[in-house]
DNA sequence: GCCTTGTTTTGGTCTGACCAAATTGGAAGG
DNA sequence: CCTTCCAATTTGGTCAGACCAAAACAAGGC
């Protein structure tokens, strides 16, 4: 039982308890509509007060893992969770299960190409421009993925405030909260070729230029799909 | 298979305070950066015990809201919250907020056709027969939107069933969470006409038949674009 | 068997206390 | 006047023990 976790997240003893409990409850230690040991019980085994389990029950709660109700909180079925419970879900093996990484990346494909349609559907000329301006200023950095990564992502970022979509915006937010330092954690090279990245920002240029949503949303997927084969090939080796 | 989930029912005081709070922070009581009272003045406040408001902060937290440290608890952005503090934006004001009605239904448009497009990618030739056969008994009921929407929603259950994309399904359980019931609580008629659910049946049934992802993404465009000119009008008149 | 009970368990809340970290405010120094 | 630095205070994190109401459980009674 150590619990020398590297890099421990959790300060507080109830976000502790509550990430463990969590664990246990995605590896599938209790079974959907089976109760979990009372608050007392689980005092007890962690060695905690209850007021400290109680907030790692809330929490937990709060992720629709389990419903906590007086007689005792009840295990409910992960796919009835909220997306919160995927980062935990991701970190349970050594590595990520590859096929939930998979489906992570197809499902930022979607949304990203969405956002960026939308975009370019409602920018402005001058819009346009400094988007395209953006692209052009990349092209130095093309061989290094270090100094591409950042200002993609400003790019991004600018897609996604023109796109003004809240909705969209904030599950953004909750898959990279859950998946991209996990990704980055046991990402190493190889990177994508400069080829690729050379047609992948010559594809983004071209959309957004002629605002084409068929010839962006086709730059961004097949970037997605090499990003994933990338990731695919990192999860085997080793 | 009965899956009717008890609503959650606030009736504990931590999440009625937490509820309270939130509203606050999402009307943007609080400036971003700003420090929320502490839970000492918190508790004073609102009659409870410390512990109540500190299960109720500690939700907040799980939704990205705040921000707890010794010291005091901070306001985050509402961008950078989880989507669970969509339903509670909607539920602001009298009406829900036109634009962000329009990004979710967009949203569920964008994630739906992925679902559906990708469902019929990997249907086994059995799997098709059944979905087509489900749209078929549907015909009799298209003319009454309540006979019709517990097939229609079965068969969304199937598609998501073969699509098998945890991620996305965790995402729609969060929209739907958050968004469902507080349509249906303003949602009147008019509904959709009979000629443009025949069109959207058809569309439906063709594109699985021929396995063909652009009918079916049409018909499902189309059809959450009806559905998006509905809501708009029920939100205006009155 | 089913239904009605009394008992036990369990969650929900409260009170009051202590510790450690962050904030604050003022004193010392430039 | 501004900056720097160090207490004193505030604040979150945790603990302990207690009470209540509702759910779960067990035991009879039909």
């Amino acid at each position: 039982m150590n619990s020398m976790t590297p890099a421990p997240a959790s300060l507080t003893r109830s976000h502790e308890i509550a990430a463990v409990l969590q664990e246990e409850i995605l590896r599938g230690q209790f079974r959907p509509g089976e109760r979990l040991p009372s608050e007392r019980d689980l005092a007890a085994r962690f060695e905690a007060s209850r007021g400290a389990v109680r907030e790692a029950l809330s929490q937990i709660e709060q992720v629709r893992l389990i419903d906590i109700q007086p007689g005792g909180a009840r295990i409910k079925e992960v796919k009835e969770a909220s997306i919160s419970v995927l980062g935990p879900l991701l970190s349970l093996g050594e590595k990520p299960d590859a096929h939930l990484v998979d489906q992570f990346i197809d499902t930022f494909s979607v949304l990203t190409r969405f956002t960026a349609t939308r975009a370019i559907e409602l920018a402005s000329d001058e819009q346009r421009a400094g988007l395209v301006e953006q692209l052009d200023e990349m092209k130095p950095f093309i061989g290094s993925v270090e100094e591409l990564q950042p200002r993609m992502h400003e790019l991004f970022v600018q897609l996604d405030r023109i796109a003004d979509n809240l909705v969209v915006r904030l599950i953004s937010n909750d898959l990279q909260a859950q998946f991209v330092e996990r990704m980055l954690a046991l990402q190493p090279r190889p990177s994508l070729g400069a080829e690729k990245l050379e047609a992948f920002v010559a594809g983004m240029r071209e959309g957004i230029e002629r605002r084409d949503g068929e010839i962006l949303s086709a730059a961004l997927r097949s970037h997605f799909l090499a990003m994933r084969s990338l990731v695919a090939q990192a999860l085997v080796q080793e």
